[in-house]
Order: structure tokens, then sequence, then C-alpha cells
RNA sequence: CGGGGAGUGGCGCAGCCUGGUAGCGCAUCUGUUUUGGGAACAGAGGGUCGCAGGUUCGAAUCCUGUCUCCCCGACCA
């Protein structure tokens, strides 16, 4: 069982009386509330075949709207879309050393083209369609996105060179948890090749910028910019750089990444170009990715005991119109109300977009199908029977305050329906700032600076806490050997390094790990 | 990939030890009565018990293999 870092306390005095629309909740079992939420919300399902998933219209629908959201930041910061295919030569994957090593052990390969009857009713692979090159299934595209760059990059005129595709990745995963880590999975991937390391590094931390501000500002999750220690950097790359969000139970999920590359992946694709000298040069490359792991922290950062709550800025519809339908004559006059509703609601625009409202007409009983919203996580919820209709109000439901404290039932409250048309809009980006509000009090009530020795740091992660957030501790940053020893103290407490944030004071202290004179500060924390 | 657990209608589960061709709750459908709210009653539909072999007169149940999922570990941009 484990310990949630923070429970928020607004109902806990009246627990009981509150039927939750989860079966199962956070502090009893995190983990399998996680799934629940999955299913409960109608996001995503298994698919039979081993750590890949079917993404459901509600969970794709909110994929779709990071992908938007995200894309608009990439192209205003003058990248282009592009395609690159799946499949990469080995002999192009081959080339870059530290890269093979790093992603060697969990690759998909292609080695057919074609299938035969086995003769028993069966097909297998024909012996005589065997590949001569086998191919790779993409496990990220810097090989072969590497190879176009050498073609297109000839001079200093054609840099930088700012490339972004929208595609899906497999690393075959030995632990596979649904949009967390998946054996396939969706994501963004960032390539740009610059003519100098400092314009690299500028790039670099430009991605990184960019996931800060879209997974604060759109995904109201908050995160910890900082750079990744030597041994959690990226196969190949020269630096690794990482956003890190806090889950409810304490744990960290990397969020983000941007990586320097150096000349290195240039050197193995032949990048180069003629500067204005006439001089050959090698490119400094970045790359940089997001992926439907989001949604995964999406869950576990805004979910409560009711399922999910979406972000007014990700939510596929923000509101959803629900008539309370009787089978009846009457039906027509109320359908007609609840479409000026959303007419008037259309007109409407919120967070620098115009509303996305459903109006929810299927049959159905009102009160089951606003817990299925409820669970999906719909940011407002507008029921409108007969007596609202006559009292020209609706009945208006915020998934941020679903229930009344006093009495363990939905909070309803009842504006005129043109009052709910003009305000709606400023409810959304309250709900908005509220969540990311909410999740970050959470956050920073579970950091603690304070720790200074080993002993220290076991107990804040001893057993009868078993995830009680992130230490921000003084370290002395040792490399190679002395890395991995302090690696291994950290294993022992199940403890990763997270990432060395960015402006924090200069460390004063002495290394927690090797009681030499600390150089930085650095996070350390569980998981995901 | 190692250890443990599990796969039975859409969801959650019982049955398995002690083989005799499947049951409960929720959901769904129909009808009636209700109706400001997660309705009640009655009836109905839906499952080759993950898959493949084997043992047996007979397998959800016993045996073997295999696939998938969950937990712990190893691994993991």
């Amino acid at each position: 069982m484990e310990q949630l870092a923070f429970c928020p306390s607004r109902e806990s005095h009246c627990m009981s009386a509150i039927r939750h629309a989860l079966s199962i909740k956070r502090e009893d079992d995190f983990a399998k509330w996680y799934q629940e939420v999955i299913s409960a919300a109608d996001m995503a399902e298994e698919s039979g075949v081993r750590g890949c998933m079917v993404i459901k219209p509600w969970g794709f629908g909110i994929w779709e709207r990071m992908q938007r959201l995200l894309d608009d930041r990439i192209k205003a910061a003058g990248v282009q879309n592009a395609y690159f295919p799946l499949f990469i030569p080995l002999a192009n994957f081959e080339r870059e050393a530290a890269h093979v090593e790093g992603f060697a052990k969990e690759m998909a390969v292609v080695t057919h083209h074609r299938l035969i009857a086995d003769g028993d009713g069966g097909l297998i692979p024909d012996p005589e369609a065997k590949l001569e090159e086998p191919l790779v299934v993409r496990p990220t595209s810097e090989t072969i996105i590497g190879d176009a760059m050498s073609r297109w990059v000839q001079s200093w005129r054609d840099l930088p060179l700012k490339l972004n595709q929208w595609a899906n990745v497999v690393r075959w995963e030995m632990r596979t948890r649904m949009f967390l880590r998946t054996s396939e999975f969706l994501w963004q991937e960032g390539h740009t090749a610059h003519a100098d390391e400092a314009e690299a590094r500028v790039e670099t931390m430009r991605a990184l910028e960019m996931y800060r501000a879209f997974a604060e500002e759109d995904a109201a999750i908050p995160v910890i910019a900082g750079e990744k220690p030597e041994n959690e950097r990226f196969p190949g790359a020269r630096e690794t750089w990482s956003i890190e969000a806090m889950m409810q139970d304490g744990k960290a999920l990397q969020a983000g990444t941007s990586h320097y590359l150096g000349t290195s992946f240039a050197e193995a694709a032949n990048i180069r170009y003629q500067n204005r000298e006439g001089g050959q040069e090698l490119c400094h490359t970045v790359s940089w990715g997001m992926s439907t792991r989001m949604v995964g922290g999406l869950i576990m950062t805004h979910g409560d005991d009711d399922g999910l709550r979406v972000p007014p800025a990700l939510a596929p519809f923000q509101i959803v119109i629900l008539p309370m339908l009787r089978g009846k004559p009457e039906d027509a006059a109320l359908l007609d109300y609840c479409e000026g509703l959303h007419a008037g609601l259309a007109g409407q625009s919120a967070l620098g977009e115009p509303l996305r409202v459903l109006l929810d007409t299927r049959p159905g009983k009102a009160a089951g199908k606003r817990w299925d919203w409820v669970r999906k996580g719909a940011p407002i919820i507008l029921e409108v029977g007969s007596r609202d209709m006559e009292n020209g109000v609706v009945s208006m439901l915020r998934r941020d305050a679903l229930w009344n404290a006093e009495t363990g039932k939905p909070a309803f409250q009842n504006p005129a329906r043109e009052t709910a048309i003009d305000t709606i809009s400023s409810i959304l980006s309250d709900m908005q700032s509220g969540l990311f509000a909410e999740a970050r009090e959470r956050r920073d009530a579970n950091i603690t600076r304070e720790i200074d020795n080993m002993e220290g740091l076991a107990e804040f992660f001893g057993e009868d806490r078993r995830y009680p957030g992130w230490a921000e501790v003084q370290w002395s940053k040792p490399t190679g050997e002395g890395l991995k020893a302090v690696e291994e103290q950290l294993k022992a407490l199940k403890l990763t390094f997270r990432n060395v944030p960015m402006n924090t004071p200069p460390a004063d202290g002495t290394c927690i790990f090797t009681g030499a004179p600390a150089v930085e500060r650095i996070y350390v924390a569980r998981a995901y």
C-alpha cells in the first residue's frame, strides 16, 4: 500500500457521506487507481500485444490537444514539421557507438518481407524472403534524420536546420505501464543542426523552456527543469536536460527532454557545412522530445477519487451540456433551450481559443451520463432540466469543486443561463490556474532541502514513508567510477537522480555521498 | 528477463482443492411505476471459462506448453 505524498483534505471530514465515482481511492492503491482511471475515463485499453495499447477517443482527444498546443509552440520557434521513415537500415543505426549501445537491447527488427503457409493452416516468414540487411523499427530518429541532414546541409546558409516530426516509436520494454512506458508510443522529436556549439546550446535550452511552458501553462503540471547527471544522459548525448514532474504518490516523472548532442552524431552521419571562409565544419546537433507519457503524467497529477480532471486547455470538450430528457413532448422545448445555451457558449472563447462545447443528447439518463463525464474529467457539466428552463437557469457542476462538503452531494450551482454564458470563460481560466496551483502546492510541500547526509536521506525515504516526495541535496558531481559508487548508494534506497535544477543558489556544503565539497544541488527521488 | 499473482458475458468477482457441459453484483435491453436527480419492481439478452495440446465416458475444474495483464526485482532515452 503506497502512502500518498499529499491528500487533498477538502472532503476528508465527510468522506463517508460521499459516494465517489471510482471504486478505488488513490491512498489505498495508487497503481490500481491509475489503471481504474484509464478504464473508467475510457481513455485506453489493452490490445493483446505486449506493451501496446489502444488509445480510445477520449484519451486520444487529450493527446490531440497536447499535440496542437505543443505544435503551435514548435512552429512559433521556426521549426518545420517533416516525416521520416519508420524503418531504419541497421548499418545506418550502427554509426554512433554510444547510441547503439543504449538502444540495442530494446530494438524491434524486421528481417523478412513475405509470409508463406506453414502447411498447417498458419503463416511463417518465408525463408526465401529474408532481407539482405535487416531494418530496425525506429526507437528514435537521430540516425535517419542525420542521414537526411547530411544531404540537406551544404553551406552555412542552410543553417540552422530545424525539423520536427510527430511519429510513433518502438522500444522493446521489459516492463510496461499504460501511457507511462509502452513498447510503442507516440511523440514528437525535434532535430536541429547548428553552425556552432553556442547556437546549439541556445536551441537546447529553448526546447527545454518550451516544454516547461507547455507543461505548466497548458497541462497545468508544475515541473522542475534541469540537467541530467552523466549516468542519466541520452545515449550519445553531451548533455541531457529534462523537466521533472511530481506525481501524487511522490514519485518523479520525466516529462520531456532536450539533448545537446555535440558533433558526434554529425560525425557519424557526416553532417558538414562550408563556412564563410570556405572551410568544412561539423554541425552541432540537438534533439528534443515529449511523448504520450505526458498523458500518464496528467492522470497522476490531476486525477482524483472520482476519475480524471482534465485542465481546460487540454480538454477535448470543456463544457458538456446534459439535457434531462424524459422521452416526452416537453423534451422539444428543453432541447431548444439547450441549443440556445450551446449557441451562446459556442460564440465565446476561453484561454485564447473558441470554447469546445458538447451538447450530449445521446439517449440515457442524465444522471448516469453525468458520472461518465465526471470520470472523464470534463471541466464543466451543465445539467438542464425543465425547472431550470422555467427559471431561465442551468445547473452547473465544476469538476474541480465536485462535492458539497456539508451535504456530501454534488455541488451544483444555478446561475442564469445568460450569466453562465458570460462567465464560463473566466471559470475555465480559474480552473486552469487552480489545478496548476493545487499541483504546485502539493509538490512544494513534498520537497525537502534539509538533508545533508546519507542517514538523513535513508530516513526521509524510509519504509514508513515510502513515497514522501523529493530531496534536493548537495553533491560533488563525481564522474566515472565515483559516480557508479554513488549510484549504488542510491539504488540501495531505490532512488534515482532526477536533475540539477536551474536557477538555484550555488552549493555551499559537502557532498552527502562522498563528503567532498559540493559543487551543485541535485534532486533525488523514486521515479517512474 | 528472474520471482510471485492473475486471466470466467462490457466492468468487478464466485465456482477450481473434492471433474458431471456456468453463477452473482453492476452495466445493457423490454415493460410498468416513478421523476430535481448516481430511481424501484418485473422480465430478458449476452460467455466455445485467454489460446493450444493432453488425461478422461465427460474438463472452467487435473496435466503440459504458450500468450497477455498485475506486483516486486533487474533493465530502461
